[in-house]
Order: C-alpha cells, then sequence, then structure tokens
DNA sequence: CATCTGATG
DNA sequence: CATCAGATG
C-alpha cells in the first residue's frame, strides 16, 4: 500500500551554521503572502524612557517567535527588521534545517547564526547581530539537551546574550518530566555563564510565570505553560539572581501577552499568554531603559519583544 | 523524539456510502480561494452537434478529476455543476473519505455515491445523478483490486456507467507491474458488463494512448501514463468492443489535453495529456452526439469533460 | 488555525 | 506546484 511513514535519515549536529549579509533587495510580495502579514509600513511601540541611571538606550535587542522562518519571510518579516533596526536579535520556532535558511534573513549589516535539531520543521533558533561578538555557542554543553536546536550563546564585550526556545511540555503535558531535566539543567547552566559575566537570557520560554501573566490562568492550571511546577523552575532562575524585565518596569500591566493561539480569534480578542521574555542578571537592573511587548506587529502567532539597554 | 510517524487505522470498506441532496445554498468564496478558481459566470464549451441518426442530445455526462474534492469545493466547483447541469457526473481523486466528504458535494436535485479507500487523503471516487439509477455498486468485484476506492458502477435502463480512477503507475514506474495486473481484470469486468447491456466507461485512465494525445510523446516512453504496457493494454481494449469517443468525433485534433502539471505553467503553455475519457460500447456509437474538453475550466490541474448522448 | 514534513500525482 | 495526512504548537 502506499504512503508509508518513512523516518527521516537523522543529520546530527546542532553545532549551527554561520552566514554574512548577501544583498538585501526589497522583494515583492503577493497578496496572499499579505493576508497574515505584518504591512510594509508599521508604526511600532518606541520608548523615551531612560534607565534608573537615567541614561539613553545604546542597544536595541530583539526577539521573536516567529512559527516558520519562511513562513515569517514570506509574511514580511524583514521589513520589520528594517524598520527596527535591532542591535541583537533572534529567532525561535524557524522549523527549518539551519541549512535552508534563505540567504534574505540575513540582512545587510547582520552576522547570523542559525541552530536546527535532528527533527527536520521543528524548533531551531537563529542569532542577528550587528553588534560585534567575541564568541557564539550552541547549545548548553550536555548531549541530551542539545539535540534540538534550541540555544545560541553569544559572547558580549559586557554580557552574555542567551537566545533560547525552551520545550514545550506538550499536549497532556507528556514532556512535562523532560522539561523539568531541562530546566534544572537550564538554571544551572545560567548560573555558570552569570559567574563570569552578566547574562541576557531571552526567547519564548513556554512558561506564563503568575496569574497576571496570561488570560485565563484559572482554567489553564493543567496546560502546559501554566503548570505548577513550570512555574516554580522558573519562579527558582527569579529568585536566584535574575530578573523578568519587563515586570520589573511594569509589575502591575495586565492583558501583557506576546503569544495568541490560532484558533477562534484568540488575537483580536487578546485572549493570550505571555511566554516571551528578557531575563537578565541582577545587576543588570540599573541599565533597563525599557521593555517593549510589540503587540501591533504580526506575521506570527508570537509578536516581537525589545529590551532597550543603557550600556 | 517527538514527530513519530503513526500509521493509520484501516477503515476498510470500499462499499461506497450514499446521500440524498441537503440545501443548496451559495456561499460566498473569499479571495484565497479564488486564485485558483473557476469563475462563478463561465463561458463553457457547448455543442449543437446531433448524433448519427440525427438525434440531439438528451443525456449529458461529466467526468472531472478534482483533485481533492474539499479543495475542489473551495476553488467554486460547484458552479461549474450549477451552470452545466450534467445529468450524471463522476469525480476521481476526491482525496477525501467517503464520510467526509462535505453535503455541499451533493447539489439539490441529485443523489450522490461516494468511494474510498484505505488510505486517508488517497484516491477516492463519486457519483452524482439526476437520472434514476437502477443499482450501484462499487469496485469490480475483486478483493485486491477494491481496496482503493477506484470504481463506481452504475446501472441504467439501457446502460452500465462505470466512473473509473485507474491506478498510475507512479514515478519511476513503481506501480506498473500492478497496473497491468489491474489493466487486465478491468478489461473482463468491462467485457462481463458489456454482455448485458452497452457501457459508457469513463474517468481519469491514466493514459494517454497514442502520440497524439500528448504535447511531449518522444521524451515521454518511461514516464507512467505512457508506457508501451500502458497503451497496449489500453489498446486491447479498444480493439475488442470499445471505442475512444473523443477521437471517435476528433480523429486528428491535436493539443487536446485534459491534464496539466502544476509545474513550470503546463497549463498556460499546453504542455498537457489527454488522461480522461468517454470509452463506450461500440454499439453506442450512433448515440453519440458529441465529446466536449472543457480545458477553459479550472479548479484542478485537470479539466472536466463532457459526453453528449441521444439514447 | 497556523507551521512544517513527507507521500502522491 | 498542487493536494492530502499527521505532528506540533
Amino acid at each position: 500500500s502506499p504512503k508509508k511513514p518513512v523516518k527521516k535519515t537523522a543529520t546530527t549536529s546542532t553545532q549551527g551554521s554561520q552566514n554574512t549579509a548577501a544583498d538585501g533587495d526589497d522583494e515583492e510580495v503577493s497578496d496572499t503572502q499579505q493576508l497574515n502579514a505584518t504591512p510594509r509600513t508599521m508604526i511600532l511601540k518606541t520608548s523615551d524612557r531612560l534607565s534608573a541611571k537615567n541614561e539613553k538606550p545604546t542597544l536595541k535587542f530583539v526577539s521573536w517567535n516567529v512559527n516558520g522562518i519562511r513562513a515569517w519571510l514570506k509574511n514580511n518579516g524583514l521589513a520589520y527588521i528594517q524598520q527596527e533596526a535591532p542591535d541583537i536579535m533572534c529567532f525561535q520556532e524557524m522549523k527549518c534545517d539551519k541549512l535552508q535558511v534563505p540567504n534574505d534573513c540575513t540582512p545587510p549589516g547582520y552576522k547570523s547564526y542559525w541552530s536546527s535539531g535532528d527533527t527536520a520543521g521543528y524548533s531551531g533558533v537563529g542569532l542577528l547581530t550587528k553588534k560585534d561578538v567575541i564568541k557564539v555557542t550552541f547549545g548548553i554543553d550536555i548531549e541530551e539537551h542539545d539535540k534540538e536546536g534550541r540555544v545560541i550563546t553569544a559572547e558580549y564585550d559586557k554580557f552574555y546574550f542567551v537566545a533560547s526556545y525552551i520545550p514545550n511540555s506538550g499536549r497532556k503535558l507528556v514532556r512535562l518530566p523532560y522539561r523539568q531535566e531541562w530546566d534544572a539543567a537550564f538554571h544551572l547552566y545560567l548560573k555558570k555563564l552569570d559567574k563570569i559575566k552578566p547574562v541576557i537570557w531571552c526567547g519564548d520560554l513556554n512558561v506564563a510565570h503568575q496569574s497576571i501573566d496570561l488570560c485565563n490562568p484559572k482554567t489553564n492550571t493543567k496546560t502546559s505553560g501554566f503548570t505548577k511546577e513550570e512555574r516554580e523552575n522558573f519562579s527558582k532562575i527569579l529568585n536566584d539572581g535574575f530578573i523578568d524585565s519587563y515586570r520589573y518596569i511594569y509589575p502591575d500591566t495586565v492583558a501583557a501577552y506576546t503569544f495568541w493561539s490560532y484558533f477562534r480569534q484568540a488575537r483580536e480578542k487578546n485572549i493570550g499568554w505571555r511566554l516571551d521574555y528578557f531575563v537578565i542578571s541582577d545587576r543588570l537592573k540599573e541599565h533597563v531603559c525599557d521593555v517593549l511587548i510589540q503587540n501591533e506587529v504580526y506575521g506570527s502567532d508570537h509578536c516581537p519583544i525589545v529590551l532597550l539597554l543603557a550600556i
């Protein structure tokens, strides 16, 4: 009988690959692509806030779960980068082998680093950087946790930048046990870095920390992303030398979400979750100017988040 | 590791199912759907030809490989039926379990019969009939050949109508051996029916009979649909009491194709194949008024074909 | 309701 | 270059 399932030939290595910018042609986008897309011209949230020391931002970071970088590209994602021009940007859920990432995903002026795992079309993270980077590493140096293209660490002069896509616990929490192993290992990884230089950890952390961080906390206590276990593991990190920079700036802001299910027009109704974060070492606190949730930006089921730092 | 292939739970039975018309609401179609679609108003090939006995047609038959009946529905396929209003119509490649065929696929005034096989989303044929049918059967009464939803036979007062989707020999001709078994068995099946009543056999026969029946005969002699074996098996039937009704009317018409690959704008360039036929018992010859290839009708990679009969 | 892969045509 | 299924989120 036809249509037999075929196992994918395992291409190991989450070592990642590096590209430099090629060309930056402004491509036309078809009508179909525009439907789910961010328009070419956008009014983006900006900020005049200064740091605790009254300094203006010197570095702009962006983190965005793009839900398939090839789809994101068709959805006019590049226009966002052109307008926002972050110094350092990271992607989660590329859903694309690192060797198949389109060249257009490395705009002029950036260096790019991509990491993907064994399973084609699953997970995958990327990094764009204008700022000179000292060293880029992939994974957290634990083989069992480095098979899915989830972490890129970039060492800069004054900090480590850790871009991550934390494992989803899955439907019926099938992967919650693994997630807990991950959380413990990742916590240690952050601590290790933090001993050397302050850390900026960001990405889709796949956890809404408190009830304020999702629209329906009561009905989601058994849903991946808001279980007691995931929340507590996150709390442990935040009680161990790190802060949730958004809540540091906006401790009481409600309905601030970065993810909305594609189902039932959840985004229009703002039935969402805050799953994307910039978590930073305590000692970077005084450098934070602002953290933005750009929920006006489309092109994925997550929106981009921005960290503005005076450093 | 995630994403393990899962075997489909086998739903046996190609026995088919029967529906009667429900409602016929005229649904709106979105812009996206219109891109590949037939417009709501169409100018269709019509015909004033009379039969050899100078009679006007009394019955209109349509055969159409719809390449997914759910996609075809979105592509505005119903508008075609509303305008053309065939007495008897058949579909090939429904790519849909018979229990999941949308109700809209049975327009008012028609009875419908659907047959699908073990493999979800593969093959599948359907029949719509306004004319009263005596008996409908599924398959060719050979278990090994009746697992893929390929044949519906409808007995009418004066003839058998056999709607079929003949097995594709596949890339690299992997299924040519099976196809040859099929061809032999199917030949016998037609002969058996023909002894009782004249036969109208139609559908996607997955063979271009002669060089005139495809755009590039020279480069396709090893391609499924134009191998020596498939062509000879078809010839055997046509030398055994049946005629290719289109060639009977139009023996020399070139570039008359019913299928075009989606690749490389083949349809715009008319790089096509004639794979869809009305093959009829010799003794129906004098009843044929016309056979139409409606290559102006979109919504699939095949176009519909029409048989007009005075009977 | 999106993305992706992989099978199929 | 389409369809579909099935995995995943």
